[in-house]
DNA sequence: CAATCTCCTGTCGCTAATCTACAAGAACAT
DNA sequence: ATGTTCTTGTAGATTAGCGACAGGAGATTG
């Protein structure tokens, strides 16, 4: 019964574009800042993480370089490109396209 | 190049039991009432449709009956059941959730 | 009354995104 | 020394939705 999933489908890349897009960050601080900026609601597992920045970084959205995490540790910063900024807007426009117009069927009487 | 996705994913089931929710209906009815409450965004295709009202039927959220349409045509009505309606409610409390949580960070700064 | 259009149901094969579960290294704490 | 936390990754399976079909039966048109 899978039945529950930790994210809506598809949003992924949107809500990596988004956190990037307020500052370079790693991946592992990605999932963390999603976490903590939705209350635990948005879970990222390293399954779907991983392949996601990587798929990103491939679509040259994002660029990647090592570099030292706050905790000292070897971590791989993701910043935005600016085709990768281009696709957070539209991804957002899109984003709020569909999420209007289900609010307004799930508001119908 | 795909992109471009009519629905977002996970989200048809909830929107189908919702359209069923204000009275039984039949499939080419149910993507009807969705592109005109939403003003066209939400396009369902007959091959996500169709499957979809099975799948809802065989896990018991829909039951259907044949009969016929305004149109005087042989259609199958669906109607949900009271696992359906638990489902909604179930399905709505989880969309408000997670559109909540991905508002908030698409509203980050 | 024949042809075509609209309504309505369905199936098949494909793709792509996510999940679960696993593996592993390096820094930090005890 | 040992374990825990941080961090990156991969493999296999599932699954929803997409695109492209196919077909029947009532309505409409000529």
């Amino acid at each position: 019964m899978r039945s529950k999933t930790d994210l809506l489908q598809g949003t992924l890349d949107l809500l990596i574009l988004k956190t990037l897009a307020l500052g370079p960050l790693h991946g592992w601080g990605i999932a963390q800042r999603l976490q903590q900026i939705s209350d635990a609601v948005l879970q990222v597992n390293q399954g779907s993480l991983y392949p996601a920045l990587h798929r990103l970084e491939q679509q040259g959205l994002l660029s990647a370089s090592w570099g030292s995490s706050d905790n000292n540790r070897q971590a791989k910063f993701y910043a935005l490109t600016t085709a990768g900024r281009r696709q957070l807007d539209a991804e957002t426009a899109h984003w709020t396209r569909m999420s209007t117009a289900i609010a307004r069927v799930l508001e119908a009487t």
